[in-house]
DNA sequence: GCCCAGGAGATGT
DNA sequence: ACATCTCATGGG
């Protein structure tokens, strides 16, 4: 059934634009299993249409339908670099993810690549996840906490998770022990981060992540590589570390920073603006 | 061989 | 508080 007319490319969102590693594609259709169900989503010219298991407003939740991008370009009016870069890609969405798989999967992103990170999340789910056969298509879920956490760093090693092996363990444990995950997004943004980067393997940048894309903390801005270039050559930002950049780029952008963010980086990593 | 990738942690000053 | 090293891995 059709989930949505709204102005979205799945590709470019689901696939390519390194804010998720776990769709697959398969003939012209984006695969997943959110929530424990699969869920087929497809680009047709009648709008977003999807299969399986699962609920509208969830999905259009998770798929970010329900906000007006045209607003957030707007916002920028007085910022020509950030409104430009907005409307360069109209296809381009900040996901609403589950925390966990956020904070696990940009656990694996640091000093790492996005294909390698794919590959990574894809092994994670193969060996750890529950699969869904459903035409010809076989989907897996992510694992949870509880099997992350009773695996052995030698098992995560073997998957070729390297150094970051001990860290998705014990993450994995601290999450079990009872860490406020699902709170997060109730939480002001200097206490949320705070609590976020006591986690093993978790530091400023991959907290900004989980913040923006699984706790909907839209002035969340991870700064990287990619984003620290940006910020110096476009905005003329000077500062020494990744975490003063974002405390600036924060001060600067507002609310709805995280949300450009997502546009800048899409930007500077594919090469779309020269840094 | 070297450098890089959506960095973090440990150590030294 | 800040700079420097090391940590796996695969691709260019």
């Amino acid at each position: 059934m059709i989930i949505g007319k709204e102005s979205i490319d799945l590709k470019l969102v689901l696939l390519e634009s390194a804010q998720c590693f776990r769709w697959t594609e398969l003939d012209g259709r984006f695969g997943c299993v959110l929530n424990g169900n699969p869920v087929w989503l497809t680009q047709t010219p009648e709008g977003i249409d999807a299969e399986g298991v699962f609920d509208v407003a969830v999905l259009r939740h998770y798929l970010d339908l329900n906000r007006d991008y045209r607003e957030i370009a707007r916002e920028y009016d007085d910022i020509p670099l950030a409104k430009r870069a907005i409307e360069m890609f109209p296809g381009m969405r900040v996901l609403n993810q589950p925390p966990w798989e956020t904070l696990i999967t940009f656990i694996l992103s640091a000093n790492n690549n996005v294909k390698r990170i794919r590959s990574l999340v894809d092994a994670l789910c193969r060996r750890f996840g529950k699969s869904f056969r459903c035409d010809g298509g076989v989907l897996w879920s992510f694992p949870a906490p509880e099997q992350l956490a009773d695996t052995s760093e030698t098992e995560l090693r073997g998957m070729r998770m390297g150094y970051r092996a001990p860290f998705l363990i014990e993450t994995a444990r601290r999450i079990e022990a009872g860490f406020p995950l699902t709170e997060l997004k109730n939480m002001s943004y200097n206490d949320a981060l705070a609590a976020l980067t006591t986690l093993p393997g978790v530091g400023d940048k991959v907290a900004n992540c989980v913040l923006l894309f699984g706790c909907e903390h839209n002035s969340a801005f991870p700064v990287d590589v990619w984003v620290d270039k940006l910020l110096r050559s476009w905005f003329g930002v000077e500062c020494k570390g990744r975490a003063a950049m974002t405390k600036e780029a924060r001060r600067r952008l507002g609310m709805n920073g995280g949300i450009l963010q997502q546009f800048l980086f899409h930007a500077a990593r594919t090469g779309a603006i020269e840094l």
